[in-house]
DNA sequence: TGAAATGTTGGGGCG
DNA sequence: ACGCCCCAACATTTC
């Protein structure tokens, strides 16, 4: 709840220094930290380091962001700022408003005349932070920016005709033609700043849900799932190389089974970076080139991102602009709440609401339900994972929704429909993610678990499950939605 | 990183 | 023994 003055205005905090005897008489250098919550291969903060001035760690809450976290992700955040503040040998600065204030209010009060950040890809982001360097440049100030988000800059890998890449597979193999993987950059040593800087708390930006009058806390579910920040980060791709790498091509389209890397919260706030998931795939006893091709597609991705900065709301592919989509906002809303009447849909969604995060094959399946059986636009799907997932990431999100929808660069074709039942009985054969995400459910047999209402009525009743009260009826029947998606496709295309 | 419809083949039952 | 039909099983095409 956005109020009319700002926390720092409401509550003025002063971040006292522990090491005030360092009395350097150098100009410090400011460090912006943005989707890059680490000290460990972090080209920014390592540059900073070496310049041997004492360096201000900055966050800021920028307040003119037009794509902000969602809700979720803004839990992640907080959790990161902490473990980020905890992680550097310096206090953690964390300021709300826009760059141009928060920067502009910290040189003069301190006399920093160094400012290094990481690079990002999307358009309003670049401009601001080109309209920032150009200020800064003005007042005499250095802005050195840095690669701290992706293995290759993406207009750097481009196709025979100098065009950039726009089919992953060609795109890919050029990739590991060209770029070097380098080692990761370890942490720095910091020289600390010997003044003042203002400063809120993290608690201070209000990134954490609101938790409701009747006391439900929203945040306290994901937080059995979640250790954010860099430590966690870590921990969790050791556990991913000692216990699953090996079997990650066999496994990690089954959501039954944990092997997928669930690296993606800490890639997309920064807390490890690809270089070091890349660089640990490599030097793991076992590793998998299916890893290293799921990091070429958030390479990828970002190539799209950056060439096409609509990429959140409008198809790459401009002929899908004339799709008809006829789905209601009831249907949205039975979609979001896991009540679609589709077991795997229903554990999927319920996944994503409960760990703020779902298995990478559901998410084809869930995204294929709401746009295809549906006929739902997929930016509303889009905008819902943004909001759900707590690491959201905006190349990937929107890349990965118009892939499934049919109308994205190397997208699968529309009329490749997922068939809820077969692809729950094909990639979750016990129905035990099924079961997990859906207890109503537990105590139907397998044979039914993917097909409830065909089940005769004895089962059902030994299951305890009454259609229609203990779970839905399926919203709708997946074989006429097929064949009205796919008459509405023909249509768009005459 | 589909699914369904359609086409082909080959073995076995049977008149 | 032979042709015919049936129908899995697999392959190809289509959406």
């Amino acid at each position: 709840m956005r109020q009319d003055t700002t926390p720092l205005e409401r509550n003025r905090v002063r971040v006292r220094y522990a090491d005030m005897s360092t009395h350097s008489s150098s100009k410090p250098v400011i460090v912006w930290f943005r989707r890059d919550l680490r000290t460990t291969d972090h080209a920014a903060l390592h540059a900073a380091a070496e310049t041997g001035k004492p360096v201000i760690a900055l966050f800021i809450r920028e307040a003119d962001h037009s794509y902000p976290m969602g809700a979720a992700s803004d839990w992640f955040l907080h959790y990161c700022l902490k473990a980020l503040d905890e992680a550097l040998s310096v206090p953690l600065v964390v300021r709300e408003g826009t760059s141009q204030e928060v920067i502009g209010d910290i040189i003069p009060a301190t006399g920093a005349d160094e400012v290094h950040w990481g690079r990002r890809y999307q358009k309003d982001a670049i401009e601001r932070d080109a309209a920032l360097k150009e200020a800064l440049n003005a007042q005499g100030i250095t802005v050195e920016t840095h690669n701290t988000l992706l293995l290759s800059e993406p207009w750097e890998i481009k196709t025979g005709g100098g065009t950039p890449y726009r089919v992953f597979t060609p795109y890919f193999r050029k990739f590991r033609e060209q770029v070097d993987v380098g080692e990761p950059l370890p942490a720095p040593n910091l020289k600390h700043y010997a003044g003042n800087v203002e400063s809120l708390t993290v608690e201070e930006l209000g990134l954490l849900p609101i938790i409701t009058p009747s006391g439900h806390d929203w945040g306290k579910k994901l937080e059995p799932y979640w250790t954010p920040g860099p430590e966690g980060a870590r921990e969790r791709l050791q556990e991913f190389l000692d216990k699953a790498v090996g079997y990650y091509a066999e496994y990690r389209d089954r959501p039954d089974y944990d092997r997928t890397s669930r690296l993606s919260p800490f890639l997309a706030h920064g807390c490890i970076s690809a270089r070091e998931c890349w660089h640990a795939n490599n030097a793991a006893e076992v590793g998998s080139d299916k890893f290293l091709s799921e990091l070429g597609w958030r390479e990828f991705s970002y190539v799209l991102l950056y060439h096409n900065p609509e990429m959140k709301t409008q198809p790459l592919n401009p002929q899908s602009k004339a799709f008809q989509w006829e789905g209601t906002q009831e249907q949205l809303e039975a979609w979001q709440r896991g009540m679609t009447g589709y077991p795997i849909v229903d554990a999927g969604m319920r996944q994503l609401w409960d760990m703020g995060w779902q298995h990478n094959r559901v998410r084809m399946i869930t995204a294929s339900f709401l746009i295809k059986d549906l006929l739902v636009e997929w930016q509303k799907g889009e905008e819902w994972f943004w909001d759900c997932l707590c690491g959201g990431d905006p190349a990937n999100n929107s890349q990965g929704w118009q892939w499934v929808a049919g109308c994205g660069a190397d997208a699968s074709p529309f009329f490749r429909i997922f068939n809820p039942i077969s692809q729950g009985e094909r990639y979750d054969p016990q129905g035990e993610y099924v079961k997990r995400w859906c207890p109503e459910l537990k105590d139907l047999p397998k044979k039914w678990i993917h097909r409830p209402w065909e089940a005769p009525d004895h089962v059902l009743d030994d299951a305890g499950v009454t259609l229609g009260t203990d779970y839905p009826v399926p919203m709708v029947d997946h074989a006429k939605a097929r064949d009205r998606a796919l008459e509405l496709y023909k249509e768009m295309r005459a």
